[in-house]
DNA sequence: CGCCCACGCGCC
DNA sequence: AAAAGGCGCGTGGGCG
């Protein structure tokens, strides 16, 4: 078991500090080593080299992360004590009266402050000059002047250690020890893919810029091609002065020309046969190329053949991550042709199959329903088994289910599912439920939703008085409604997150284990339920090995209770999330390329249909490494 | 001029 | 097939 050191910043001098007795009730320090700052990174690689390792426990991994990878040193395990703190605070695991009695007001230093999260756009300079970020240590030059505020690690630690042992039921202890292991983890994992980048080949986007929208303009000039589809839109609207990207002015002239449309969005457009339709949305896909991943996007946030950007760790209050900069989480799948593997190196790319189903029948217990995802498929799985007719049904059925749908093709399909599926409907409708009343929910290792708004209670509460209007009642129901749909949703985002998370964790452990002798592979890309890996091509194998490994560890950690299904002719047992793993020089070589294409098919025509070329340079798969569908 | 909002659309 | 959950971000247009 490795021992917790905390890392703190006195006076301006770095302290180590051990704990004499973790979980005691005064943790008092022993005396702490002080550390000159330009040997912190040697001091922390002697401690990490010990059989049993350290756990570092400092105030932000953001705050002393960048500085040590940039010293060459990476830490294997942390407590990031703000993240920590954010989650036990909320939690419904630890009891309300601990929580407000340890941490009775927020805290403007731990609660509010995230400006040591730094920036990405500010790590490519300094690496181009060659530089270090050490200097920076406890004292992240956030770019604008800002400073880190103190932080009393020592008293917070202590406090976190209380409010566990607070959690009187073991084994919600024990799990929301794993999410805080988990987050931790993933904040040093956050570190080194802003450090590290996502290998990005400039000459490649430029080439795919200019086949889709013709050679670099000058600053404030439009596209080549987009100059040519703006002059088709005028020309059959007659509307010689319109400018295609004012929403108000479009739609004014969409109307005048008789389409009976009330916003110009895709999906409205689609509805109508007018000619200009297609032109419109094939305009209206470049020009989203062009502003959200164009020349200037390139300039500013790919460097050196790496797409940086910064990762935040519970971003999104379900605790997925958040990006800040270069939209890196919605990098559009018409420019992954350009994500390409170093010479000599390829991209592990890894995607859990149908996460948020699955990990919903893991947390409902609902055997049906994990029996119907055994086989691979879990959409399949549910037409094989009766529940309903297609698989395009049964995605958009259960997506349904995810999300609270009630109405379209979606919502009559729930009922559906409710029959056939009913301990795993049921769980989403109970959170539905709470949400509804106002309630709180928790994800399986204990992350819970935020309180209702004032705003939401007021409206309940005009609904319910004395003189409450029709309109009161209908805009409360309306808000609960909301409310419930997000609380339902909440559990399995946030409990897919956790596993993804708890994956993750896995994968980078593993990865620090591979022989180094090629260089070392590193995480490169997170997606929510995909991983992309970096890798020499001499340890892809062992990489696809590692990530396999580590998704049924996962599975373990968070179900320990769960035995994968045994099959019928005694083969080897379906693990609860099948990854479909492909090993690539390009990311492209990823996007869906068949069975499981998203039934927004239609959606893709206009920009995919042009991009079609950039995919087709695959490098075999490794045999028996593609598991999903 | 900067700030804030709605819109629309990219990703899961 | 389609008005359902979570995000980031560019744009235009309104405001002070």
């Amino acid at each position: 078991m490795a021992r917790d050191v905390l890392l703190l910043e006195r006076d301006g001098a770095l302290h180590l500090v051990t704990p004499l007795a973790a979980g005691g009730d005064d943790a008092a320090p022993a005396a702490p080593r002080i550390v000159a700052r330009p040997d912190l990174p040697g001091v922390v690689a002697d401690l990490e080299a010990e059989p049993e390792g350290v756990r570092w426990v400092w105030d932000s991994t953001f705050r002393h992360h960048p500085a040590l990878i940039a010293a060459g040193v990476r830490v294997s395990r942390c407590w990031d004590l703000r993240l920590a703190r954010s989650i036990l605070r909320g939690s419904s695991a630890v009891p309300p009266e601990v929580r407000s009695g340890t941490w009775p007001d927020r805290d403007p230093a731990w609660d509010d402050w995230d400006g040591d999260l730094g920036s990405a756009a500010a790590v490519s300079p300094l690496e181009d000059r060659g530089d270090t970020l050490f200097d920076t240590v406890g004292a992240v030059d956030t770019g604008d002047g800002a400073r880190p505020p103190h932080r009393d690690v020592v008293a917070e630690h202590a406090r976190q250690l209380r409010a566990l042992a607070a959690v009187t039921d073991p084994e919600r202890r024990h799990r929301l020890r794993l999410l805080l292991a988990a987050e931790s983890s993933g904040a040093l994992a956050a570190v080194e893919l802003r450090h590290d980048g996502l290998p990005f080949a400039r000459a490649e986007h430029e080439a795919t810029l200019d086949r889709l929208l013709g050679p670099r303009p000058r600053p404030g000039v439009r596209p080549a091609t987009l100059e040519r589809l703006a002059g088709e839109i005028r020309t059959i609207l007659d509307a010689p002065r319109l400018n295609p990207d004012s929403q108000p002015h479009l739609l004014r002239e969409l109307r005048r020309n008789g389409l009976d449309v009330s916003s110009t969005s895709k999906w409205e457009l689609q509805g109508s046969d007018h000619p200009v339709v297609a032109v419109l949305l094939e305009y209206k896909g470049l020009a989203r190329l062009a502003s959200a991943n164009g020349w200037h996007w390139m300039d500013t946030w790919v460097r050196a053949d790496r797409f940086r950007s910064d990762y935040v760790p519970s971003g999104v209050v379900t605790g997925r991550w958040s990006s800040r900069g270069g939209g890196a989480l919605s990098l559009p799948k018409v420019i992954r042709s350009a994500v390409v593997a170093d010479p000599g190196w390829s991209l592990v790319i890894v995607d859990a199959a149908q996460l948020e189903p699955r990990i919903l029948a893991a947390m409902a217990g609902d055997t049906a329903l994990l029996a119907a995802g055994a086989r691979g498929d879990l959409y399949q799985g549910l037409v094989d088994a009766g529940a309903v007719d297609t698989r395009a049904h049964a995605k958009v059925g259960m997506l349904g289910a995810l999300y609270g749908s009630t109405s379209g093709t979606s919502g009559m399909l729930v009922p559906r599912l409710a029959r056939a599926y009913p301990r795993a409907l049921g769980l989403v409708d109970g959170a539905a439920r709470t949400g509804e009343a106002g309630g709180v929910v928790t994800t399986w290792l204990g992350r819970s939703s935020p309180p209702t708004s004032a705003a939401w209670r007021e409206a309940q509460g005009a609904a319910s008085g004395i003189d409450a209007g029709a309109a009161d009642e209908s805009r409360a129901r309306s808000r609960a409604r909301e409310w419930g749909r997000f609380t339902r949703n909440f559990v399995v985002q946030g409990t897919a997150a956790e596993w993804a998370l708890s994956w993750m964790a896995g994968v980078r452990q593993s990865l620090r284990r591979l022989p180094t002798g090629d260089g070392a592979p590193h995480l490169a890309f997170f997606l929510h339920d995909e991983l992309v890996v970096h890798t020499p091509d001499t340890l892809a194998v062992h990489v696809v090995d590692a990530v396999e490994r580590a998704a049924v560890q996962a599975s373990a950690l968070l179900f320990p209770h769960l035995r994968p299904p045994p099959t019928a002719d005694g083969r080897e047992p379906r693990p609860l999330v099948p990854l479909d793993v492909v090993v690539a020089r390009t990311y492209a070589e990823s996007v869906d390329a068949g069975a499981d294409a998203d039934a927004e098919g239609a959606a893709d025509t206009e920009v995919g249909a042009l991009v079609d070329e950039g995919v087709g340079t695959a490098v075999a798969p490794v045999p028996g490494s593609a598991t999903g569908s």
